[in-house]
DNA sequence: CTGAAAGCGCTTACAG
DNA sequence: CTGAAAGCGCTTACAG
């Protein structure tokens, strides 16, 4: 029970390695006939070229990676990387390209496994996620000259290839809705400072705010973890200028925060609207259900992965601007109620 | 910037290429001080092995396989299955394995990839989830001859290796619990009933509830949807003989179902107690919080991918049994209120 | 259109 | 303890 090398399949053919190599890549040099025949063979008798021998001709892995800087226990909860490497994934497989996986500690230990990959030639490039502001992997990949698509920007991406989304609109929208309902309190509990996006979200939610004349508008940091979230509620709704609405960083600290509202006796809406970023299932779990801003995750991980594809191609990509998110009213926003 | 090869490290210890493969891999054939010199000089030019050459001289991949067979919602907002690819990934990468993952679509496309993966020697085993009564990738897996480690069982295995949990006797705890608190009418909402371990819960929840004389308990099967535990629950709790108390077969349904009774107006726990299976975070997200069965899901990755590694190693392995998972009481049960 | 051959970068018997 | 060489299974110029 050996499995079957490229020599059994051109025994069989009675033709050169060489040949079944041309056939199986639809490269020109065998006849179509040839071409047909060799085809019917490999199948037959269960053939698949080994990838590492291919890897070591063609000197390219047919392998993408992806290192994951987070927690188990936040990995685990936040449905936006399951969702995003979903699509990543069968954009992959759809070209035949395997996704490597690893979780790492931190930047410096992502930077190593980047540098190990590379060597090992075990990638031909990487995805990189959660974007800081000064980010030391952009200097880093660059230096290295592994392909790299950034899921994340469009700023501090160096001249690394980027997807990313237009936050600062998507937030406005809320804010704007949130308004004409009739709520001049807003607060926002945003995720880890650090993150580019977070601040992209936070000066975006600062400048509407102004725009709009509401001088109470407030962001409060947090983690994207529930308990965080919840803290950081608990905080905003026991101060003295209690908001009327709160919009979240992400849906686990919403479903938090709307924990935290029963748990105070406040009704949700009547006494707070409440609106969750990444608009995943888990929104609608709850009762009443989360208006959320989200769009499409696993798209957004496949554009990123054909991005990857064609910079390892040699293709000239920059910045590719993904859908932005849009805001879908449900039962937890409501005009606030006259005091 | 070409990146170093065996070769650029033997020219600089002034060694042959042997010797410096030695030298990396711990063999004898080579002096400690001639080992010293190489690893430094390896380190120093940032020489690491290239993967593809060395699992073509070496047959071994050193890398590990896991099919997800569920769409990307699915696997999104169930935080078990990101809390298993950690502690794989975890136990993989201490030992210099490389995970590779692919979504699939059903159990045949999941054989097909078994088969190209291993005709391609992509991989040097896999991880089988989600286990059904009549699996048919249990026999593939066998014909193929590649090593396998099954997250499941223990029945339903054949020859394969397995890492499993007693969930018979967590339900039993958990039904015992209840019955102490003073419930009689208990229901559960299982989950998607060609999995084995749905099987083995159902039949362990028909033994306990006729042990302990309770003649309302009945299972309902859902998917491990938000939707269809909602809809399930829904209908549970406007029949006439409304239970007390609901076992639900993982944390997604068990906060669907808080959902629907909040909107049907009852109170949790006064009215209606909920246990969740998968004591994720999520169960501390809602209030009241939930209930839950739980135990380690890391270490269960972990775990079965220790098992895996053993089993490519050539070691006799069989079935490995994890801890129960154990009940941790919350707001979400109490003792019914008197009708 | 086809065949013979070199080469990718390792590992591992096999001589010295 | 060390060196020279074969071999893993492909791809790809290079001759015919």
């Amino acid at each position: 029970m050996k499995r079957p090398t490229i020599a059994d399949v051109a025994r069989r053919a009675g033709v050169s390695k060489g040949a079944v190599s041309y056939a199986l890549n639809g490269q020109p040099g065998v006849s179509e006939a040839t071409r047909q025949r060799i085809l019917a063979i490999a199948t037959e008798i269960g053939f698949s070229p080994s990838s590492a021998a291919r890897a070591l001709s063609g000197a390219t892995a047919n392998a993408v990676g992806l290192a994951l800087c987070r927690p188990a226990r936040i990995l685990g909860i936040e449905p936006f990387f399951m969702e995003l490497i979903s699509g990543v994934e069968a954009e992959l497989s759809a070209r035949s390209y395997a996704l490597t996986l690893q979780v790492v500690a931190d930047q410096e230990a992502e930077i190593a496994v980047y540098r190990r990959w590379w060597a090992e030639r075990r990638v031909d490039g990487v995805l990189v996620c959660d974007l800081r502001t000064d980010d030391i992997r952009v200097p880093a990949l660059e230096e290295l000259q592994l392909p790299a698509v950034v899921i994340g920007g469009p700023r501090h991406t160096g001249t690394l290839a980027h997807v990313w989304s237009d936050d600062a609109a998507a937030l406005a929208e809320a804010v704007e809705y949130l308004v004409a309902l009739g709520h001049r309190k807003i607060a926002r509990i945003g995720g880890l400072p650090s993150l580019l996006h977070t601040e992209i979200r936070t000066d975006a939610f600062a400048e509407v705010c102004g725009r709009l004349g509401l001088t109470d508008a407030a962001t409060v940091w947090s983690d994207y973890t529930g308990e965080e979230g919840a803290r950081a509620t608990r905080r905003l709704l026991s101060s003295a200028r209690r908001p009327t609405a709160v919009i979240y960083d992400n849906d686990v600290m919403a479903i938090a925060g709307l924990a935290v509202a029963q748990e105070m006796g406040l009704g949700v809406p009547t006494d707070l609207s409440i609106v969750a970023w990444d608009d995943s299932p888990l929104c609608q779990l709850v009762h009443p259900p989360l208006t959320a801003l989200g769009r499409d995750i696993p798209a957004y991980g496949a554009h990123a992965a054909r991005q990857l594809l064609a910079v390892i191609a040699g293709e000239p990509v920059r910045g590719l601007q993904d859908e932005t998110a849009h805001l879908t009213p449900r039962g937890s926003t409501a005009p606030p109620r006259a005091r």
